[in-house]
Order: C-alpha cells, then sequence, then structure tokens
DNA sequence: GAGTGGTCTAGACCACCAC
DNA sequence: TGGTGGTCTAGACCACTCG
C-alpha cells in the first residue's frame, strides 16, 4: 500500500478503499494471516477521517475477507474446510458398522466432542408437517453442538415421534453404536432413504456464538428426513459453519 | 416500539438497540416488508447520537433481517425461496425430453431467461485437476446467467474439454433439445453420474451485482461434474443465490 | 419541500494486546 | 506504555422518494 494515494469523485472513498484493499487481497499481495494496514495508517494514507477508513474495513469483514482482532490489527482471513461431508455417511455399511455416523468422514487424528440435550416436547408445525403427524405431537428432540478440535462445526436438533423413540436408547444420550439410525432398523424401522433440503443464510447472533463464527460467514441449514417405505421417522434439522465444510452429493441419472 | 427507552450500560448501545429490533421481527410485531422505525425516530427513542442507530441498523442488515432503501426507509426483508432445484432435475428423463434441464423445476407460468456467452478458453489448474486433464489444456466455456422473472437467480460456467464440445452443438450458445447433456450422451458419452461440491460464503462485489443481491445474502456455490464411466466430461461451476434456491438432494442408504 | 437514508468529519474515551 | 481496534458524539452535506 503506498503512500498518499488520491480518491477520485463518484465512487464512496470507503468503497474506493475497500476495492484497494480487497484488490490487494485477492492478487496475493497480502496472503493469509497478514495484518491490513492499520486505521491510522489508512488515514495517513487516504486523508480521511476514521470512521471512513472503519467503513473500510467493515466492508472486507462483512464480505468475509478479513477479520479484526481487537488490540492486534485486521487480519486476511483464511479459509480451510477441513472436514467434508459426503453421501457415503449415509450408508448402511456406515452407521450399521458400529461406528457414529457423524464421524465418517473424520480423520483418525482429530478430536471429536460432542454436547447433547434430549427432552421431550410438542412438535412445531413444520416439524409435524415434515413428520406427517398432528401438530403439537410429542417428539424426542437430541440437540447437539458438534465440534472437531474444540472447533465448533455443526448445530443439530434431530426429531423424532415419541410413540417410536420413548423408553429406547433414542431417547437416552448416549444411543450405542451406529447412533439413532441403527436403532431405528432394530426397532422395526428400516430406512429407505433420506432427504436434505440445503440452504444458506447469515447466522442468528446466538448462531454466530455457539459456532464462534466470524464476522461474514454465513451458515448452512441442512432439513434431513430419514424415511422409511411408508413414513418419515426422523427430522434432523442443521446448522453448519460453512466456513468448515464442503457437503458431497452424488447423483445417478 | 415505545417512546424514551432507556438502555442499560454494558452491552454497546447500538447493539442493544438492535437486540430490540430483531425481537420485534422475530416475534412478528414487525411483519415481512414492513417499515423499521426511522433513524430520526430511533434517535429520539433511545437518544443517542444517529451514527449509534445506523450501526444498529447496519446489524439488522448484515445479518439479511433488513433492508435499507434510499430515501424510502428501512424494511424487513422477506426470504421468499420460489424455487427449488430437486434430484430429479439430473434425471435422464428430464434432459432427455427435451426441456431445458435447468428448467425443471420451474413452475410454468415464470418467464425464464439466459444471458450466454461461449468461449474457448485454458483451462485453470482446479478445472483441469477436475477434468482430469493436464493444466492449461483448452476447454469450451459455457457462462450464463439465468433469470427468473427478470429476478437473476444463478451464474453457471460450465467446463468441457475442447477435444469433446469443438464442433458441436456443445460449442454454440443454444445446445438445442436436452441441452449439453443430450448432446453428450448422443457424441457417445453416456453419463454414469454427477457429483456435486456445495459451499456457501458472502458474494463478491461482481457476484452481489450480477444477482442484484442485497445485504446480507450469502451465495451458495456448486461445483458439478458430470461423469461418464471412465471419465469426467464436465465441470461446471454455479453460484446461485441463496435467498431463492432450496436444493434437494436425495440418498438412499 | 419534508422526510428518508448515505457519506464524511474531527474529535473523545475505552478495551485489548504486546513489549 | 504505545499501538491497536471498539464505541460514541454532534454536527455537516448529499441523494433519493414522495406527495
Amino acid at each position: 500500500m503506498a503512500r498518499s494515494r488520491s480518491l477520485k469523485p463518484g465512487r464512496p472513498a470507503y468503497q474506493q478503499i475497500a476495492d484497494e484493499l480487497r484488490a490487494s487481497i485477492r492478487s496475493g499481495e497480502l496472503g493469509d494471516g497478514d495484518r491490513l494496514p492499520s486505521e491510522t495508517e489508512l488515514i495517513e494514507t487516504f486523508g480521511v477521517a476514521r470512521m471512513t477508513v472503519r467503513a473500510a474495513l467493515q466492508v472486507l469483514q462483512h464480505e468475509g475477507l478479513a477479520v479484526a482482532e481487537h488490540g492486534r490489527g485486521v487480519f486476511v482471513r483464511h479459509r480451510r474446510p477441513f472436514r467434508r461431508r459426503s453421501v457415503q455417511r449415509l450408508s448402511r455399511a456406515q452407521w450399521g458398522s458400529g461406528r457414529a455416523m457423524w464421524e465418517a468422514d473424520t480423520a483418525e487424528d482429530r478430536t471429536v466432542s460432542a454436547t447433547i440435550e434430549v427432552t421431550r416436547e410438542r412438535a412445531a408445525d413444520d416439524i409435524a408437517d415434515r413428520l406427517r403427524v398432528p401438530p403439537g405431537t410429542d417428539v424426542v428432540v437430541r440437540r447437539r453442538l458438534h465440534s472437531v478440535d474444540g472447533q465448533p462445526l455443526q448445530l443439530s436438533a434431530a426429531h423424532l415421534p415419541a410413540e417410536i423413540a420413548v423408553g429406547t436408547p433414542i431417547a437416552e444420550p448416549d444411543t450405542g453404536p451406529g447412533g439413532t439410525y441403527a436403532r431405528l432398523e432394530e426397532l422395526g424401522y428400516p430406512l429407505e432413504g433420506f432427504v436434505e433440503e440445503v440452504q444458506a443464510r447469515m447466522p442468528s447472533p446466538d448462531e454466530a456464538r455457539l459456532l464462534a463464527l466470524p464476522t461474514g460467514v454465513p451458515v448452512i441449514t441442512i432439513v434431513r428426513v430419514a424415511h422409511t417405505s411408508d413414513r418419515p421417522v426422523e427430522v434432523n434439522e442443521i446448522v453448519v459453519n460453512s466456513d468448515l465444510y464442503v457437503l458431497e452429493y452424488q447423483i445417478r441419472p
């Protein structure tokens, strides 16, 4: 970043400053983890007020290109999607093998952890709808926060009709080898398939906190419905840190 | 929003104001499309400076909850994912039928349009990698911007080895009934399957402009690889407006 | 013209970090 | 202790929308 740069009229100053910094990042002049010029430096370089350079830095943060660290500086953000979920994770071989399904694509040397809370509730309308049960029907809800190496990755809330789950390991925090899906098969609910609906949006403040999301990182939401041949048996609402995930799907024509 | 509300110390004022407005939106007190209190009103209500209420309003905009319209006000944003892409759109029945594949899930009464540009380029490293050809190999690139009812929905850039595509309708703007995939089959490349890698991130300024994305709306990126039994034949990089899409995937165990 | 949001200034005080 | 970013003020002028 050269000394004393001039700004052209017509385009807002903060956007021009953001443009220059963005170009430096895209070109590689500023690499992953590098510190951007400080606010003081930018004020001197461009001859503008502090709030103006702050606006420019905010733009980059909301684009997910930079993160501010209080007392240290603003840094180029580095993406590192170290996990990927593949279709195979929902194969019977996977959860039939006794491995926890969600560990399917976790490398062996990673530390996987989860907090879990199991409750019994009345189903919200959208959940009841997807489970094809009357609104307000009792459901068992398994809420989890999954982390790998201490980094929170995803929130999930699995809903199953209470009629199916109560009195079984599915209503316990630890469902045992193979998890919920293995238990469902044992209970006489052979799974025929899954449907996942995928969307993306910005996180709520709560989600940002729980997933330790920096500014400018969206979440991917997945609603997965597990079916037997004649009825849906589980609706899982999943919210994942989009920075750490690549979802992979295979499709046959 | 009651008159003259007090702010508690400890939490920044702009966040408390954002909290109150967010709660009004979540509770339904402020519904889709409703106007939020103006900056002037918020200044009077909370007794703070203008930049403070603007910071609060920016928070909501970056969360995707509100949009500002210059000269009119700040409004509750309404999500309307009016399209959904399903697995069936990649079924042979779909593109074998002569319908353009991407129209699979478009309602009949919508106006679908696309701009297209076909070029011949040397493959970038990641594309070459996925096509399993040497870096710099010639590829035909079909870049499109799809819109429905004038609303831009997605950008796509389909890359095919020039060796396969040149001299065929695939290298023409109009590929004919059934599109690229129908032509590939006719040319002796029967498709065995597709793999899609899905991620989400904030858009670049260019993407935000082309897709007419408001502040706080991420994009979903899809990299789709189409395979024959022995080689990948197309890599399609897709960027979609996450506000208008629900991706649907079916998985069999 | 009145009301709205968009940009910008020139200060202030504070909280956090590193040395 | 000096440098960093975080919050906040009290103004200013501008651009857009609508009646």
